[in-house]
RNA sequence: UGGGGUGUGGCCAAGUGGUAAGGCAAAGGACUUUGGAUCCUUUAUUCCCAGGUUCGAAUCCUGGCACCCCAGCCA
């Protein structure tokens, strides 16, 4: 990441750094880490938060840890740290040699809770779980201290071990931390740090049958790891005097501060692993990695580039307040990236035949097209020309309206790089109404799409040579869901957008597209960003999906006309 | 009815007592061999509301209101 990114020297965390490194505090070092729990894949919320704590790590010339927080063995698999790393590296996080487990510090972490129960501060209860739900109150009621809350040190020592040594089934005891069963935050009732859970975990096998919890593993590990602003969501802010209770009473020198932020929403999407997993799941979209999920790996075969993924999240802020970010936004940083980079290419979504019947029968020739005119070092590649044309049928009307400006019965427009034709018949299916095709003629003097007696031909359109053409697939992608915000009450599969993918077969693409790889992104002119879907590619198929469509004001102004 | 947060234009978001940055969206125009891109211009007399302090308040004080989070042996 060598990009300036601004909103992360402008908000409230990086204010927090500054002070601190201004008093010193920390050595005036930087460290921060990002905690996924390999239980599923991330997502461009979490493509945020790494970007806040790697980005604000580089910023300060500090590090940046990977930490995997597998505190619980019944959810989490090894498949999930492979994929996570692999969608980081792919974002370009680096986390140099520091990739840690929390499962790497279980017996730090043991010694540590040793050390509570002999301070007398954490004590083994018996209570079963409906009964500690019950003994905890509620949010107006305090509630009631657990009748195994005086044990002697001595007992809690030997209960402890024991729920070590697997001697207890799963759920029969937990370890506490002994606070203030009346405190108006929930968190400091007396929580459970440990758990027995008889259950192999992917890292530590049969080692452990006992677990700690996240509020008692995550500082722990920040404070081992010599993490100095731990950066979390929101919704841990009524955990942090936890966070800090731990710390405090495990005697932690300069121990590491949580702050919070609030996390990432985009409109007409959802973020939560909870219903991405049922979209999986119900088979609403075709696994993790769908193009129209916001999933990294979705967004990677999407065609989505890192630098634009980053430029959204750095735009969107660093703030504390609940927001929903329009996922225009994060079109129009993908556009502003491609817009630069992707090589221009005619593709005809909706073909209709034209003839060009002054031009020579059998005759090839070939003209050429910039690559792209935002890079013009790049150079032109050569496009065939012939007789037999495809164009958009979208781009001839019987009866054009106002202000359009493409083919239309003896109408004349520009063929991008080509010639002007005119159109001078047109063949009509009787029973559909559907034009099937176009009689024109070309004008030999206009090659390369310009003529010199200052002729005006508004439209240009894009084509490709019939004989040379390539059938393809193009997958067309809408969003995900009609409204806004579909996290709000209601079942939210039922805002799911019918249209979301839209499968086009028998697309003419010119014939350069055949040598693409997989993955490889372009402009289809006047169409919009597309890229080589690269599961297919590897089939050697050549499916395009559509990453985001061109602005289009034409498309505006009928919409507005409705 | 307990606790923790947040409220600045349609959507994000700066601003921290001196007279409302920026981006997206929207609208108008210029240019154009992509109805793309680019370039101009316009869009909050006002910062959740009501009082108060002050020469001066989005910023300070008081009192309301709205929204989000917390009662997993999940994270």
């Amino acid at each position: 990441m060598s990009k300036d990114y601004s909103a992360l020297t402008e908000n409230f965390i990086q204010k927090v750094i500054d002070q601190d490194r201004e008093e010193k505090k920390y050595g005036g070092q930087v460290h921060t880490r990002f905690p996924p729990e390999p239980n599923g894949y991330i997502h461009i919320g979490s493509a945020k938060a790494i970007l806040i704590n790697y980005g604000l790590a580089q910023a300060n010339g500090g590090k940046f840890n990977l930490r995997f927080d597998d505190t619980d063995p019944t959810k989490e698999e090894e498949e999930f740290v492979e994929s996570i790393i692999e969608d980081i590296k792919w974002l370009g996080a680096d986390w140099e040699d520091r990739l840690f487990f929390a499962s790497d510090y279980f017996d730090k972490m043991y010694e540590c809770a040793v050390q509570l129960i002999k301070d007398g501060k954490a004590f083994v209860c018996d209570l079963s779980q409906e009964e500690i739900r019950e003994y905890r109150g509620t949010l107006t009621k305090p509630g009631k201290e657990s009748p195994y809350r005086e044990r002697s040190i001595v007992e809690n020592l030997d209960l402890f071990e024991r729920m070590k040594a697997g001697e207890f089934p799963t759920g029969n005891r937990v370890l506490r931390a002994k606070i203030d069963m009346a405190s108006p935050n929930m968190n400091m009732r007396d929580p459970v740090i440990y758990r027995i859970q008889h259950n192999p975990h992917f890292r530590t096998g049969d080692k452990w049958c006992i677990y700690p919890m996240y509020d008692y593993a995550h500082p722990l590990s920040d404070a081992f790891e010599g993490i100095t602003h731990s950066l979390c969501s929101l919704e841990f802010e009524d955990n942090r005097p936890l966070y800090n209770w731990f710390l405090e009473n495990l005697d932690f020198p300069e121990p590491p501060q949580q702050i919070e932020f609030a996390r990432l929403n985009i409109s007409h999407t959802v973020m939560s692993k909870r219903k991405l997993r049922r979209l999986v799941e119900g088979g609403h979209v075709n696994g993790w990695d769908d193009p129209r999920m916001p999933t990294i790996c979705g967004l990677r075969r999407r065609g989505y580039t890192p630098e634009a993924i980053w430029d959204f999240c750095d735009r969107s802020g660093v703030a504390k307040s609940n927001s929903l970010v329009s996922i225009a936004q994060l079109e129009h940083c993908i556009r502003e990236d491609l817009n630069i980079r992707a090589p221009r290419v005619m593709a005809v979504l909706d073909p209709l035949k034209v003839i060009i019947e002054n031009y020579p029968e059998g005759e090839t020739e070939y003209l050429d097209s910039e690559i792209n005119p935002e890079q013009p070092e790049l150079g032109k590649r050569k496009l065939p020309f012939s007789r037999e044309l495809y164009i958009e049928k979208d781009d001839f009307r019987e009866d054009p309206p106002k202000k359009f400006f493409r083919l239309g019965p003896g109408r004349e427009i520009r063929l991008k790089d080509a010639y002007y034709i005119k159109c001078v018949d047109y063949k009509k299916d009787p029973e559909t109404g559907e034009i099937t095709e176009l009689r024109c003629t070309y004008d030999p003097e206009t090659k390369g799409g310009w003529s010199e007696d200052g002729r005006k031909v508004r439209g240009t359109a894009h084509w490709v040579s019939a004989p040379q053409a390539v059938s393809a697939e193009i997958r067309i992608y809408n969003h995900l869901f009609n409204s806004e915000n579909p996290e709000e009450e209601g079942d939210f599969l039922e805002d799911l957008n019918p249209d979301s993918l839209e499968i086009v077969s028998g697309c003419m693409v010119e014939p350069g597209l055949k040598k693409s790889g997989p993955g490889d992104r372009f402009q289809f002119l006047r169409k919009g960003y597309f890229n080589r879907d690269p599961v297919e590619a590897k089939k050697g198929n050549l499916v395009f999906n559509r990453i985001v469509p061109l602005r289009d004001t034409w498309a505006k102004m009928q919409k507005k006309k409705d």
